[in-house]
DNA sequence: TATTGTTATACTCTATAACTATA
DNA sequence: TATAGTTATAGAGTATAACAATA
């Protein structure tokens, strides 16, 4: 690809992330979570309890950042921190009853605006989406 | 896909987008232009002179928003406000030759961070990666 | 009355720096 | 000495609200 073509593509790709990124703010400013938020959500929906350094090493933050955003989520009932049992330094971040059951409901309810933009493509362009969010991931760890 | 399956791909995508749009705002910090603005210049560069109006419209942000990312290009010398000619309300944005000089170099010499990493893919991810481009954007505009 | 732009203010997300407590 | 976490402060990128000038 010419230097120029690519600049142009990598243009494109950057405006549609960006502005995926402030649709996605938008929607959650109302009531859903941000994606740092859901991120996190996610993360220990799947992997179980985790320590704050560990959240941000895997989001790709610095601890101070995910303390705030682990301080909103415990303001909001959806987390809580337990002292890890042999670590004095440590908290656990573990899920609530009431953040587990936020996280079956959005997922039962396709609840979030981009999950339901996501469903209504079809079946192809998911898949290239999805594939595309690993050579992201590839990039961004770079 | 199962609701649960797509839940996670969704998550997994979410994270590793906003992971790059962190990568490249770290970036962006120490030299390079920010994602709203490299996009404000590439539209210019592209589409020619447009008004605030019409650049906030085109990457979704409010007229407001793009008033301060057009001020920054401003005291950085890369952009220049015009009065329309007929007009007398609007201003067009245009790039000034040191705008236009650095948007050459920067397409020439790959200088982003992220121009630099998106080289580097094969082919077909690289394709991968702007057929997702097309289908974020689509995305982002419902 | 609608549109363009500006100014003032505030919010979200993240960063850096400085600190305490524990290992 | 290194690691985990907290607190304080700041910056970027947006938003909302209120306004002035022009159409």
């Amino acid at each position: 690809m010419l230097p120029e073509d690519l600049e142009i593509s990598v243009a494109d790709f950057t405006q549609a992330v960006g502005q995926l990124v402030r649709r996605v703010r938008a929607s959650a400013a109302s009531q859903e979570l941000s994606m740092s938020e859901s991120s996190v959500m996610s993360r220990l929906d799947k992997a179980g309890p985790a320590t704050i350094a560990d959240l941000a090493r895997a989001e790709g933050i610095k601890p101070q950042s995910m303390g705030t955003t682990i301080s909103t989520l415990e303001e909001m009932g959806l987390v809580e921190r337990r002292p890890h049992p042999t670590d004095g330094r440590q908290m656990n971040i573990e899920l609530t009853a009431k953040g587990l059951a936020l996280r079956k409901a959005t997922y039962a309810a396709k609840k979030t605006w981009l999950m339901q933009a996501i469903t209504q493509l079809d079946e192809a362009e998911q898949e290239t989406l999805f594939r595309a969010g690993e050579i992201i991931r590839r990039l961004a760890e770079k």
